[in-house]
DNA sequence: CATATTTACGAAAACGGTTTCGTGTTGATA
DNA sequence: TATCAACACGAAACCGTTTTCGTAAATATG
C-alpha cells in the first residue's frame, strides 16, 4: 500500500525546504531551473497530488457546492441535478447532495452540517414541509453568514437570494388555453394543496385562462390530492365517475398517467372524448399509452443556470447584495393525449 | 454579515488559550466547572460550530463518501443513490456524487479529484465505456492507496474489492421459466451488447432457462440494441414484424414498454397473444398500459448495503484485506403484461 | 575593492482545529 | 515546614498547504 506523498516527503527526500517544493511545483520564478526540474521530476515520478483538504483550509474555498433537494428519485429533480453537476464540473466544482425527503428538520440539519465549511454555497429546492411551515430562518442565517444560496423551482418570496424557476402559471395558462381552443368546455384540474408554490402557481394559470374566457370556476372540477408522487386511494376514480369532464390539466405526470388509465377504464377515448395535459414531461409522458402532452420544465437548463448563478456569487467577492430571479418559459410538448 | 466564530475568537474574548476552549467544549475533565460553563455559554451564544475542513485535515477523515455513477437521470441509479444517502446520513457521512456519463475518462478524472483527500471511500458502478475498454487501473490504484471501494451492479472480476449486485442471471432465468410455464414457445430476448456485464448476465439466464427445457436457441429471436436508454430507430418494429413471437424478455424497462407499444400497434393483445417481462421495475413498469411484469432489482437495498460495506471498511482500520460480494436475489413483480 | 543588487532558498506564520506534555498553583500529607 | 499529588491551564506540535519575508551567497556596479 503506497501512501499518498506530501510536500514534506518530497522536501525531506530532496533535502530542500517545504516552501521550495511548493514553489517549484508552481513553477515559481523564485526557484532555479535545476531545482525546479529536479523537484518536478520527483513529484511526477511519485505521482504527487496536493491534498484538497489542506488547500481548502488554506484558501477557505472548498470547490464544493451543496445541493439540497426534496427527493432524488424524481425525474425533474434528477434532471436539474444533471444540469448542476455538468456545469459545476466544467468550473472545477464538485457537488454534495443531500435529500431533505420533504422534511423541514432534515433540510435544516443538512444545511447546518454542510454550512460549517464543507461547501462554498447552496442550490436548493424547498421541502414541502418547509413551505407548509413557512419557516425560512435557516436560509436567512445562511445569507447572514455570507454563504451564497440559489433557490430553484420551489422558492419563496420570504428570502432574498438568487432564484431560478419556470413560469408555472404561464405553463398552466397556455395548457388550458390550448384545451379551450380545442373546444373543450369542462376542463378539470388535478392538483395538490396550495402550500406547494408550484401547485399554487399552476392552479392560478388554470384560473386565469378560464376567467379570460368568462368561464366560471366550477369547484367540482377541481380535485386536490394529498401527496405529490403517489396516487393511492380512489379519489380520482370517484372524481371521474361523478363529473362530466372533457379535458384535464394535472400538475404532474403521475396524476395525468393515472387519470388517463382511469378514464380509459371508464370507457373514455383519449383524446377524442377527453384530453389530458400534464406537467413535468418526464419519462412517463414519452412512454405512456397514449403518450402524454406535457408542460416541459427544462430541468437541466434550470440546473445549469442555478449553478452558474451560484458560482458567480461564490467567485465574485463583491459584497454588493444584488439578486437575480431567472424565469424560464415552459414548453408544451404536444403528444397523443391532445388533439393537435 | 456575521462571520463564523472560531476557537481563536472565543479564546481571545474570554482571555484563555485555544486549547482550553477546545477542551472545554469537549467537556474535558481537565477544565474546571467554572471555566467550562463560561466557555460553553459563550460558544452557544455565538453559535459556535467547529469547521469541518479543519477537523478533516486533523483527523484525515472527511466523513464524505464519493459516489460515481454512469447516469443520474435513471431510475435504478437514483434508487441506489437514495439507499446510499440514507444509510450514509445515519452514520454522519455526506455524499459527493459524480456522474461519469458512461465515459471512461470522466470516471477516471472524477475519481482522481475526489481521491486527493475529498472522500474517505468510493461507491461506484462502472461506466459502459470502462466495461468496454476493460481498463481498471484507476480502481487498482485506489486500492493500492488504501482507499476503500465498493462496486455495485456493474462490477468486474478484474478488481478485488467489496461488491453488491443482484443475481441478474437468476432473475432472467426465473422470468423465462415463468414464461415457459405459461406455455410460451417462442420467447424473444431484447438486450444490449454483451460488454455490459448486466446485459450479459441476463442473457445467460435466458439461455439457461431455454436449455433446461431443451429448447434450441434461435438467434433470430434475439435482438441486440445499441443504447441502453433509448429506442431510436425501428429495429424493434422490424423484429416484431418478421418473427413469430409469443413472449419477450427485455433487459430493461424502456425496451419492454417500447416493445409493448409496437406489439399493440401490430395488433397483438397483451398478455393473451404475447407476454412481456422487463428488468428494472421502475416507474414505467407501474404506470404503463398494460402494467409491466418486471424483475425488481432492489436498488435502495443495494445502496444501503453498499454504504454499509464501505463505512465498515472506512471505520475498521484493519488492513487485513478481506472482501465480500453480496448478491441480492431479484423479485419478479407480476403485473398485467403476463398471465399470472 | 567596497557596495548594491540579484538570485535562490528557508523560516515561519497562517488556515482551524486536536492533543500531548509541561508547569505554576493549590491543598493534603508526613 | 518540606514534599507531593491533584488541579487547571497554556505552549506547542501537528495535519498539508500557501505565502510573506528575511537572508546568505553570487553577481553586478561604481
Amino acid at each position: 500500500m503506497k501512501q499518498k506523498i506530501t510536500l514534506k516527503h518530497i522536501a525531506r527526500e530532496l533535502e530542500v525546504s517545504i516552501s521550495t517544493v511548493s514553489k517549484a511545483l508552481k513553477n515559481s520564478e523564485e526557484i532555479s531551473r535545476d531545482t525546479k526540474e529536479k523537484i518536478q521530476a520527483f513529484a511526477k515520478l511519485y505521482n504527487y497530488k496536493p491534498n484538497n483538504i489542506a488547500i481548502s483550509l488554506k484558501n477557505k474555498r472548498t470547490k464544493n457546492i451543496g445541493v439540497i433537494i426534496p427527493d432524488i428519485v424524481h425525474h425533474f429533480f434528477t434532471t436539474v441535478f444533471r444540469g448542476i453537476e455538468k456545469f459545476a464540473n466544467t468550473k472545477g466544482y464538485n457537488v454534495i447532495v443531500c435529500v431533505s425527503d420533504e422534511s423541514f428538520d432534515k433540510e435544516v440539519i443538512n444545511m447546518e452540517i454542510l454550512a460549517n465549511g464543507s461547501v462554498d454555497g447552496f442550490i436548493m429546492s424547498l421541502s414541502s414541509e418547509t413551505q407548509l411551515k413557512n419557516d425560512y430562518n435557516h436560509l436567512k442565517e445562511l445569507i447572514e453568514q455570507g454563504i451564497p444560496l440559489v433557490l430553484f423551482d420551489r422558492v419563496t418570496d420570504a428570502v432574498e437570494c438568487d432564484k431560478v424557476l419556470i413560469n408555472d402559471k404561464d405553463g398552466a395558462y397556455r395548457a388550458v388555453k390550448k384545451l379551450l381552443e380545442n373546444g373543450r368546455k369542462k376542463i378539470a384540474l388535478v392538483a395538490t394543496d396550495d402550500y406547494l408554490s408550484v401547485s399554487k402557481n399552476r392552479s392560478d394559470g388554470y384560473f386565469q385562462a378560464l376567467k379570460e374566457q368568462n368561464i366560471k370556476i366550477d369547484k367540482n372540477l377541481i380535485l386536490r390530492l394529498p401527496s405529490m408522487n403517489s396516487v393511492e386511494g380512489n379519489e380520482m376514480e370517484e372524481f371521474f365517475k361523478n363529473e362530466k369532464i372533457d379535458a384535464v390539466l394535472c400538475v404532474n405526470e403521475i396524476y395525468a398517467i393515472h387519470g388517463m388509465r382511469i378514464a380509459q377504464r371508464l370507457g373514455y377515448k383519449i383524446p377524442e372524448d377527453i384530453e389530458f395535459i400534464g406537467f413535468t414531461d418526464g419519462i412517463l409522458s414519452k412512454f405512456s399509452n397514449p403518450t402524454l402532452t406535457s408542460v416541459a420544465q427544462h430541468g437541466e437548463k434550470m440546473g445549469e443556470i442555478a449553478a452558474e448563478m451560484l458560482i458567480e456569487k461564490i467567485e465574485i467577492e463583491n459584497d454588493v447584495e444584488t439578486y437575480r430571479t431567472e424565469i424560464l418559459e415552459p414548453t408544451i410538448m404536444e403528444r397523443e393525449s391532445t388533439n393537435n
